[in-house]
DNA sequence: CAGGCTACCA
């Protein structure tokens, strides 16, 4: 059996079985002792449903000399596909104990690692090894560095990283101003958007966005303007729709969304909540009838961030029955802001008793679901309640914030 | 063979 026979078998691989086969030929002819052959089939295993995580986490485990490609394979499946950046991070210690050498692909993926984990200190070190190994002028890994630096909160050294590449390209220059976005930082964002060779819709957008934050609506649509006349894309529109929604200027936002909708741009889930929650504002439910109808029809309904402005959108216009229907067939898709937002809508609506069933249901509870039903007794002037229940939080606790 | 940046909610 050749590399490119198991290619083949491999793309044509439709069924579980098939990859068993596939997989039993690979270890019988010998050939699963071929790095390369090997990082095909783990390639493979990872991405493909067919096989479970654990099944390909076995075959890695039985390979005698994984190649750097197949060792970032499995390291970015624990990440992307497991969700589990803590267990890639362990991963990387094993794959340096074992003297393999990380390539070019290797750090991003490390680093990407350490940034959902905001583990400032580990990422730090990953960047001593970056230099290390010689990796330090790739720019796809000091891009990751930049945003790896953003997300902890340190600029500085976001920077740095950015000051002393040597070829920045674009992604460099959106990573250093969405830094600098997140950050709140006007002042620096506007000195690098100023400062690019050339604007790019995705630094225009993350301009509406920080405008948006900071209040300048007049300054947000400067920049939509703009982007207008060169090529603007659905997260233009939802930026500017956002700013509108943010800042209470509802009916502009819904105008904006007209406007979108009439230009032939997709509609989607994300401009679609801020829509609902402009008419939330205004206590507009017909309108938000309109634009849920919207959402169903382009087959976002399922959206969990969705049903939750609309359980706010339905509660909070009085219209309870609706907002409980959302409610209660939303089944696992509901998240903890789904629950917390249907007790405040029953609070809202004077609905105590209601409130109160689910309050006691929650599966958990965070430091929302206690104010929220503590300040409903207080508002109902169940002030012994309101008491009772801020007491028991302060034995029981919350969960911190991650 | 694969990797980096932008939009939403209580």
């Amino acid at each position: 059996m050749k590399v490119w026979t198991l290619d083949t078998a491999l793309q044509r691989c439709e069924w579980p079985r098939h990859f068993r086969e596939i997989l039993s030929q690979t270890i019988l002819t010998g050939l699963i002792a071929d790095p390369y052959a090997a990082s095909r089939l783990i390639n493979f295993s990872t991405r493909s449903a067919l096989v479970p995580f654990h099944y390909s986490l076995r075959i890695f485990n039985h390979l005698h000399n994984p190649n750097a490609f197949t060792w970032n394979t499995i390291m970015r499946a624990h990440f992307e596909l497991q969700n589990n950046p803590h267990q890639a991070l362990t991963l990387y210690k094993l794959f340096l104990a074992k003297h393999a050498k990380p390539d070019n692909y290797t750090y991003p993926t490390l680093l990407q690692c350490c940034a959902a984990r905001v583990s400032e200190f580990e990422g730090r070190e990953l960047h001593a090894h970056v230099v290390r190994f010689g990796f330090h002028q790739d720019v796809y890994v000091r891009n990751t560095l930049i945003n790896f630096y953003a997300v902890c909160g340190s600029m500085p050294s976001a920077r740095q990283v950015f000051e002393e590449s040597p070829v920045p390209d674009v992604v460099s220059w959106n990573t250093v101003l969405a830094g600098y976005v997140q950050a709140g930082n006007v002042e620096e964002a506007e000195r690098v958007y100023r400062g690019m060779p050339e604007r790019n819709t995705i630094a225009s957008n993350s301009m509406i966005v920080l405008f948006g934050r900071k209040g300048c609506v007049e300054k947000a649509r400067r920049i939509f303007d703009e982007v207008r006349g060169r090529d603007m894309d659905m997260v233009s529109w939802s930026a500017m729709v956002s700013c509108y929604e943010r800042n209470e200027m509802c009916e502009e936002a819904l105008v904006l969304f007209v406007e979108m909708k009439a230009s032939g741009v997709a509609v989607d889930e994300i401009v679609v909540v801020s829509v609902v929650s402009a008419c939330s504002r205004i206590l507009n439910a017909e309108m938000g009838r309109l634009v849920h109808g919207l959402a169903a029809k382009v087959g976002v309904e399922d959206y969990v961030s969705l049903k939750n402005a609309l359980i706010h959108l339905y509660s909070s216009c009085g219209e309870i029955v609706d907002a409980q229907r959302i409610f209660d067939d939303g089944g696992v898709l509901l998240d903890l802001i789904s629950w917390n937002s249907m007790i405040s809508g029953y609070l809202r609506c004077g609905s105590i008793e209601d409130a109160e069933k689910l309050f006691y249901s929650m599966p958990e509870k965070d430091v929302v679901s206690w104010s929220a039903m503590i300040s409903g007794y207080a508002q109902h002037e169940c002030f012994s309640e309101a008491l009772a229940l801020f007491q028991e939080m302060q034995l029981h606790g919350f969960p911190e914030e991650k």
